[in-house]
DNA sequence: CAACAGACTAAACACGTGTTCAATCGGCGC
DNA sequence: GCGCCGATTGAACACGTGTTTAGTCTGTTG
């Protein structure tokens, strides 16, 4: 019997409730709340979480959170596994609808994601195994974008395709994360909002930079590529042949 | 950033080599050198490590650690306060001589700083207080350093200096610490090791962006400038909180 | 019904933690 | 000598942790 003398909290549950899409609904049972609850607790308060905060939140006995699962660290694991399956249905469906572009904005724009996003953030702060699965989705779908970009002319040619993808999304991820740990959002489960305000904030000065550019002068550039052994892939950039609007301010 | 300004050879100039005053001799009392050791184990291990593990460090009992700090969280904040003292000298000695640039090239240049790098590293990490000086300590010498490249025409003017430099710092930043927490040195000591790695990956692709951008059209930029209330002219921060939620297109 | 299986729990266990306590040791002033 | 005081310590305390154990309950199957 779960009569469960005192369950102050679990106003989250109403699982199946008129969500929006792309929130996995627990099945029924025990192990799927407990598998919930758990992947929200740790995005909310980190790895550390106590197991007996876990099951205090699902309404159940430490016991039984370790009975179904086998141990903490395997509780881990399967929320590790719960939240890429996850994100693997927002890819898919995000690739669905035009939206396309970067994951990072469509995981911001909804706050049913809130968890999802700080689950990840919290991967990505202890080096776990979902932030680095994270990141290297995200630069290989970058890689995609970006190629298909340059062929369409929107986008620059790099000298190192590779390394600037690596380094654009290492930057913006960084940032992120720099920002929410520094300046963490009161309630945890506003994370969501604290990207939106660091994108609303860092947007224009994002943009300025990839579109005009921060240096003035070719010199450091020119030197760099002179004294140092040129980057691996064949992969050719504009020396001066393809002139650009870079000259001036409008 | 590394300047490449000069004759073509290696960075064998290593600004702060073969001298040793930047790192601070502990003095002979047994709570410095207790001070000394749990700010390199915190460093190391990260701020869960034990005072048992650090009292073993310093060969002492962990009764002594608390006789001479009080609690684990004062001796925290001792070591916080060490370590802000400690970048202090080493800013003050590197305006001293012409290397003038960027702290984190002073840092990551010399292994000896591999203690203090890392102690800010998992300070960053943890969003403590030390992390949170340090980023403010880069944005605001990052304001003086770019303002005088704007004033002498090196680099371009922005539409809001402010946020920019913000951007810059938090980028690079993130992405540095974002590099070694996703792929850490397996012996922890080499942190200056894994960031000298990490900028030369990823310079070239800096670089390209600083000098060329990476976008081909204005396009994007004019669109946000355009349906976007104009940021603040006289380096003044954004407006608010929530200015222009979702806007539809005309 | 009886028997088994699994969900579930209360209580305890084993361990690591930060911290405290009482007691030494060693030097310095009187 | 005495007395005092800080440095230093081994042992314990109080507590939180993940996990185990023994047991109760409920449902299903023969």
């Amino acid at each position: 019997m779960r009569s469960v003398d005192a369950a102050p909290e679990e106003p989250t549950t109403d699982p199946t409730a008129g969500r929006g899409p792309l929130v996995p609904a627990p099945d029924g049972s025990t192990r799927g709340r407990i598998l919930d609850v758990a992947m929200r607790r740790f995005a909310r308060s980190g790895f550390g979480a106590s197991v007996r905060a876990i099951a205090a939140d699902a309404g159940v006995s430490p016991a039984l959170v370790i009975h179904h699962f086998g141990s903490k660290d395997k509780l881990h694991a399967a929320c590790d596994e719960y939240v890429l399956a996850w994100i693997r249905d927002v890819k898919r469906d995000s690739i669905g609808r035009a939206a396309g572009g970067n994951l990072l904005q469509v995981l911001s724009a909804a706050d049913q994601y809130a968890p999802l996003v700080g689950y990840v953030l919290r991967s990505l702060q202890a080096g776990g195994a979902v932030g680095r699965e994270f990141t290297e989705h995200m630069i290989a779908d970058a890689e995609v974008y970006t190629s298909e970009a340059v062929r369409d002319g929107v986008v620059r040619p790099s000298r190192d395709e590779a390394a600037r993808v690596r380094y654009l999304v290492y930057s913006a991820l960084g940032a992120m994360l720099l920002s929410v740990t520094l300046d963490p959002p009161q309630d945890a489960e506003d994370v969501t909002a604290a990207m939106r305000r660091f994108m609303d904030e860092l947007y224009l000065p994002m943009l300025e930079l990839f579109t005009e550019g921060f240096l003035t002068t070719r010199r450091m550039l020119d030197d760099y590529l002179l004294y140092v052994p040129d980057p691996p892939g064949g992969a050719q950039a504009p020396t001066d042949g393809t002139p650009h609007d870079h000259e001036e301010e409008p």
